[in-house]
RNA sequence: GCGCCCGUAGCUCAGCCGGAUAGAGCAACGGAUUUCUAAUCCGUAGGUCGAGUGUUCGAGUCACUCCGGGCGCGCCA
């Protein structure tokens, strides 16, 4: 099934070949509504190109141009701009088609990659904290998205597990661990022993060589030391999970840093003997000569000390993804500081000869209410799990009040759904880069673009069909699961408001492809909020069980429809729907 | 010093490949409910798109310069 932009694109390429013209300019969405429904600069690239009159040309061009079965005459207007608008009852057969269609009209991608995707990477023996939720959410999406669209995805948590820090982790636990406290809560006594060392290690030079040691002795398979970080990584990945569990997280593979561990000699080996790699000042290093913004910027992949950074881990984790993953793509969902290091990783993969698709997919920060990097009152990071608990509750609070009638476990169920999808959209629904700023207020407000308005709009959709499914015979057939699916075999929309939803259901397909442009799951969610704000006009000014027959299927055909396309385009950003709130 | 990102309404933000008179939401103000969830809808008001120069039929978008904020840059990850 074709989109009407994709339609509407082959039609004037058609008319533009008849009149012996290049195809030329975009077809797209209208950028105002008085415009139609699409437009075109075809007429005014031409123009430009054969100095000719751009009205001029888009008078043959549409002389030319057959697309009668699905738009009004279309108009030059403006300096020689062409607009479409549909016709209606191109649209009710559309809709029709929607409404019979499991992708809801979106066509899978031409060419299916394999891609792996690189998200989330915790820090073992640290807590998660806001720092990570936007790799984790943003991943996520572009997951999901990238697997609708008909690639095959593998999600790696390429877990931080083997860095200098365990030196110290090491030292603390054989020196201040506290195994009562490790029973109650292992993760929050890791943490401490590690800040109370690094503590000590930066006032005691004797404390720094101790952790030193402990680092080479596990580095160099000593049994102890290789169990109490085998402990440790347990312990975090038990925290892990669980937020895992709470933000719907699942991983295909979990290769850490320590996975890559014994590939790293032969990685360095390898770019020495290539040539790629030199020795400078007793380190091993990548020179970038011929490129300007580079050429003061080495990348370090072995250090003096002979020991290896994590420059050599990303190398390696570049060998592995493609050799033995065999990915054509690979994307790294890690924040905008990075830039630099990827650029210098991607450059070095190039030179060995790799030509997979390598992306890295930056984001800005979390800011906190002060607009500065977001901290607890007392300066730390902000664990996670609190904050993902507190979205919870903060939205259980808000559903006692609004809905009182539910059972506490549906309280606790929705407040959960809604909490987890607040944090999510608030996120997603901006544009990456930008930095945002955190608050509860705005992301759990019932108004604007946010989780919950959009998860209104489906509840009054499910509300309407909970109350139709007792009258079957108006049109609605229960059917096997919950959902019952409205029929309508010719689908009638007169109001204003029904062809503005219409129209709206049908661009689903054209937005979900875009978000891969460019990464940005905010073209979906902006879609979803204008699709709930259609949505919501439309239930105001029509009445769906009310309404006589044709308009009570046809709306409920609407409200079917409208309801698929909330659910799969939240749930492809990673949101669940509530069936009340 | 070099490099990257950001600067759009009072606040929070859209505006990807250059397109028509720059859009939302919040807050403010004014309306709408015997109605399928008002957790909603409709309306009003709000702008020299940080400043400037250039490229062209056309610039918030591209190039250059400057201002302001953030971040990164040989042995942390």
């Amino acid at each position: 099934m074709e989109t009407f932009q994709a339609l509407l694109a082959n039609k004037l390429s058609d008319a533009l070949a008849k009149v012996g013209l290049p195809k030329v300019g975009e077809l797209t969405p209208a950028t105002d509504p008085r415009f139609g429904d699409y437009q075109t600069n075809a007429a005014l690239v031409l123009g430009k190109q054969r100095g000719e009159s751009p009205k001029t040309l888009a008078e043959r061009i549409l002389a030319c141009l057959d697309a009668g079965d699905i738009c009004e005459p279309p108009a030059v207007a403006g300096a020689g701009f062409v607009n479409f608008t549909l016709r209606t009852d191109a649209v009710e057969r559309k809709a029709g088609e929607l409404l019979l269609d499991e992708r809801l009209g979106v066509a899978t991608a031409e060419s299916k990659k394999r891609i792996v995707i690189d998200f989330g990477s915790p820090n073992v023996a640290k807590p998660m904290h806001v720092g990570h939720i936007r790799s984790i959410v943003l991943g996520d999406a572009l997951a999901r998205i990238a697997s609708f669209l008909g690639h095959e995805v593998i999600r790696d948590n390429h877990i931080g597990d083997w860095g200098t820090q365990f030196g110290m982790v090491i030292w603390g636990w054989k020196n201040l661990l506290d195994r009562q406290a490790l029973a109650r809560d292992p993760l929050a006594e890791i943490v401490r022993i590690y800040k109370e060392t690094n503590q000590r290690a930066t006032s005691d030079p004797q404390v720094r060589e101790a952790c030193r040691q402990e680092l080479v002795k596990l580095q160099a398979g000593d049994r102890e030391n290789l169990d109490i970080w085998n402990e440790c990584v347990a312990f975090s990945m038990q925290d892990f999970e669980h937020v895992y569990k709470l933000l719907d997280i699942h991983y295909d593979i979990q290769c850490g840093e320590s996975f890559y561990n014994d590939r790293l000699p032969a990685t360095v080996d390898r770019l020495l003997k290539s040539g790629i790699a030199e020795i400078s000042e007793g380190a091993v290093c990548v020179f970038f000569r011929d490129i300007p913004e580079l050429t003061d910027k080495p990348c370090i992949i072995r250090k003096r000390d002979g020991g290896f950074n994590y420059a050599t881990t990303d190398l390696a984790t570049v060998d592995y993804r493609i050799n033995d993953l065999k990915a054509d793509a690979v994307w790294y969902v890690v924040g905008a500081p990075q830039v630099l290091h990827f650029k210098q990783i991607f450059e070095i993969a190039r030179r060995e000869g790799y030509t997979a698709d390598f992306r890295h997919i930056p984001f800005g920060s979390i800011l906190g209410e002060d607009r500065k990097l977001m901290k607890t009152r007392s300066g730390e990071n902000v664990p996670l799990r609190e904050l993902l608990e507190e979205a919870c509750s903060r939205a259980r609070k808000i559903v006692e009040e609004k809905n009182p009638d539910l059972s506490e476990a549906e309280k606790i169920d929705i407040g959960q759904k809604i909490g987890v999808a607040a944090v999510k959209y608030a996120d997603l629904s901006q544009y990456r880069m930008t930095d945002y700023a955190f608050s509860w207020d705005r992301m759990l407000s019932l108004h604007g673009n946010t989780a919950p308005y959009l998860q209104n709009a489906y509840v009054r959709i499910r509300s309407i069909f909970r109350k139709a499914v007792a009258t079957p015979q108006w049109g609605v057939e229960a059917q096997t699961g919950h959902r019952p699916v409205a029929t309508a075999d010719k689908l009638t929309f007169t109001d204003r408001s029904e062809i503005n939803l219409a129209k709206r259901l049908c661009q689903f397909a054209e937005n979900v492809p875009q978000v891969l442009n460019d990464f940005r799951p905010n073209i979906l969610a902006n879609y979803l909020f204008e699709l709930a704000n259609s949505f919501h006009t439309f239930y105001e000014s029509c009445p769906v069980l009310k309404s006589e027959e044709p308009l009570r299927s046809s709306r409920l055909a609407l409200c079917d429809l409208s309801g698929r396309v909330l659910q799969r385009g939240l749930d492809l950003l990673g949101i669940k729907v509530p069936e009340k709130m």
